[in-house]
DNA sequence: CAATTCGGGTTGTACTATGCAACGAACAGG
DNA sequence: CCTGTTCGTTGCATAGTACAACCCGAATTG
């Protein structure tokens, strides 16, 4: 049990160092968008377009933050909004051509960043490291 | 090598993921110690006492950063400050009982969080994953 | 149809975290 | 001493965030 302890004990901390340094990392690495940004961006890419409520929804944030956060995306020119036909009250937001070319530029430079600092793991240690985290992932989702 | 490409792809985004809600959850789960101030102060605990240079070194922030949360973790009781007898520029700040008393309240609330989190994990992947988390918090220190 | 309620967004206000630059105080070496 | 360096604080600016009050359009209901 005391093993088990120690494991968890470790597992609280590293994450919790991880989580304390990402945003300033994500500011040295893509200084055009922030965490904040590059996720709700990233979002919205992969959704294929959605609601501010949704995001707002998805990442525990109050809906007026999202509401400036996207005010901010848009006079960068990486969101545009368009109005539901059938629901005037409705923005399904979409990244633009711009929007996704600095998405990419910031994935890019993250995910180098991560192969430069995995350059030594060998493939089975970075399978089982990814599926450890998508596990633990997983399980954080139904917490709501 | 696709193979391992997924596998840092999904090693970015879990952790940025991550990342990305640590803040709110810290606050859900002890609103008296911010992420910010519990992991300084926990820092100031496992070190015995430190410098505040020392504190932005390792996290990555600005002195005057540091400086301010400081300032509040004293105002709230939780850290003291003990001038350097051999060099009057130098503060080393340790906690105060108060300070420890909440960090570890705090520490408990964020280790049974992580204990039921992981409750279903055995314990060979628990190890496993500590591990992983150390050797790749490791290697970030050295980008530094 | 009119009145009410509801859902989606925006705006006002306040607070925290943060960085940068300018500074002050104290040490270190000539 | 004078100069440069290190540690810390303070002034200023900015981002991210929440909460409450509001506006607008849609849905419901009498």
């Amino acid at each position: 049990m005391a093993q088990r302890d120690d494991s968890v004990g470790i597992i609280q901390q590293e994450l919790t160092a991880f989580a304390r340094r990402a945003r300033a990392t994500a500011a040295r690495m893509h200084p055009e968008l922030s965490l904040v940004s590059y996720t709700l961006l990233a979002h919205l890419e992969d959704q294929k377009g959605c609601r501010a409520t949704d995001l707002a929804a998805h990442y525990l944030l109050d809906k007026s933050t999202v509401s400036r956060q996207i005010s901010a995306l848009e006079r960068l020119g990486f969101v545009e909004r368009r109005v539901d036909p059938d629901d005037h009250r409705v923005q399904v937001l979409h990244p633009t051509e711009l929007g996704a070319q600095v998405l990419a530029s910031a994935g890019a430079q993250r995910r180098q960043a991560f192969t430069d600092r995995l350059a030594d793991w060998d493939d089975a240690d970075l399978e089982r490291f990814a599926a450890y985290l998508l596990r633990y992932n997983e399980a954080q989702q139904c917490l709501g």
